[in-house]
DNA sequence: CCAAATATCATCTTTTTGGGCGATTGATTC
DNA sequence: GAATCAATCGCCCAAAAAGATGATATTTGG
């Protein structure tokens, strides 16, 4: 049977060059395109493809937020993640939203047609420049609690401890117990080289 | 007469993407791709295409250095900036170091050829969300000095004032003074904000 | 050449950070 | 029911940052 590909990105380019490599393959059928997430879930409403390549950074939301929702209404349709940012963070959040694998858009045709084989075989894939970052512990980012991410968020803002412990209604304390915490599980030294890594890896999000 | 392009990027698939739009203008030649910096400046050794499109991240460099090395050697080129990043710091870069325009990659059909169009004919082209983002104060980067962008980048890095005194061999004051011109440049209250700032817009480069 | 910008240094004060250490409560998990 | 973890709060203290102000070489551009 043919395998039926649909894709979400948002760069035309991208869209061509898929659509350009994935016309040779016989056995694959092109069912179309869409360039962000309302007419994406319009357009499974209709039709659902076997596979959805999905972009990460959609203009009208994020692809990990997508993917949940396709992942939890049409749970039989794989998704393959696509995007250029190669940080492990991401590819976690992807994984765990409901993705079979994750492709990095400067994937050669092989691996393209090797991640759509494998999820098709009920495998997961990354390609290979993902899996690679994904298991640099250079790119590893540490597990936080929601009330530290939260903090995190309000640290690469500008907040200072005592507006955080404002903001939060609790004490000052308790901020700066955060804000350790943060500093101790990135291994930074001070804020500086905490919020380049949060920011760097979107850890706040 | 014909136009004459070729490509520097290593996402293949914005190669094959681009390929397919230009294969069916008839007066534009492709002359092929390089995915890094080295097979560029090898190719463009034996062939001078009229325009080059040209990718800001690639793996053996950056497209910026690319970009002033090819408009130093082969004036006559044009060059058209490629990237998926819409940051008005990189785009002043690029503009700066000879590339005649600027497109984003998820610029349609129209706007390429009007691209390449435009810059054929000498003038400067930028695709509209980058314009856009060009003329927006909310994403523009203050001018800073030379040194101060060294200094930024240590504090980026997690150096404190006294070991950037250290490290540049400046005094203690000094170092403050600049870290101090740095906070108010970017109207920032604290080194958490500024580094924001600096690693989103990647003004440390 | 001269003015402006850059890079340098200084002193002073207050606020914030960061390091160390300990402790209670509530929820979850085993 | 014990153990673990999350979130909360406390104190001490030294280091660093941030705000204010002023000053002097050196470089650069018109």
């Amino acid at each position: 049977m043919n395998t039926s590909i649909f894709i979400v990105d948002d760069h035309f380019m991208v869209i061509e060059g898929i659509r350009t490599i994935l016309q040779d393959e016989a056995h694959i059928d092109w069912l179309g395109h869409a360039m962000d997430v309302a007419s994406c879930l319009e357009f499974l409403s209709r039709h659902q493809p076997h596979v959805i390549l999905m972009d990460i950074g959609l203009p009208d939301g994020s692809g990990i937020d997508l993917c949940k929702k396709v992942a939890k209404t049409y749970p039989k349709i794989k998704i393959l993640g696509l995007s250029t940012y190669n940080q492990q963070s991401i590819i976690q959040d992807m994984m765990r939203s409901g993705s079979s694998g994750y492709l990095l858009k400067n994937a050669s045709k092989e691996e393209l047609l090797e991640a759509i084989e494998a999820v098709m075989n009920g495998e997961e894939y990354l390609c290979l420049e993902a899996a690679a970052s994904f298991y640099n512990p250079e790119n590893s980012v540490p597990v936080i609690t929601k009330r530290e991410k939260e903090i995190l968020g309000l640290i690469c803002d500008g907040y200072t401890n005592p507006e955080i412990a404002d903001k939060l209604f609790i004490s000052l304390a308790t901020a700066n117990t955060h804000r350790k915490s943060l500093l101790a599980k990135f291994g930074a030294k001070n804020v500086a080289s905490l919020v380049k890594m949060a920011v760097e890896n979107k850890a706040f999000l």
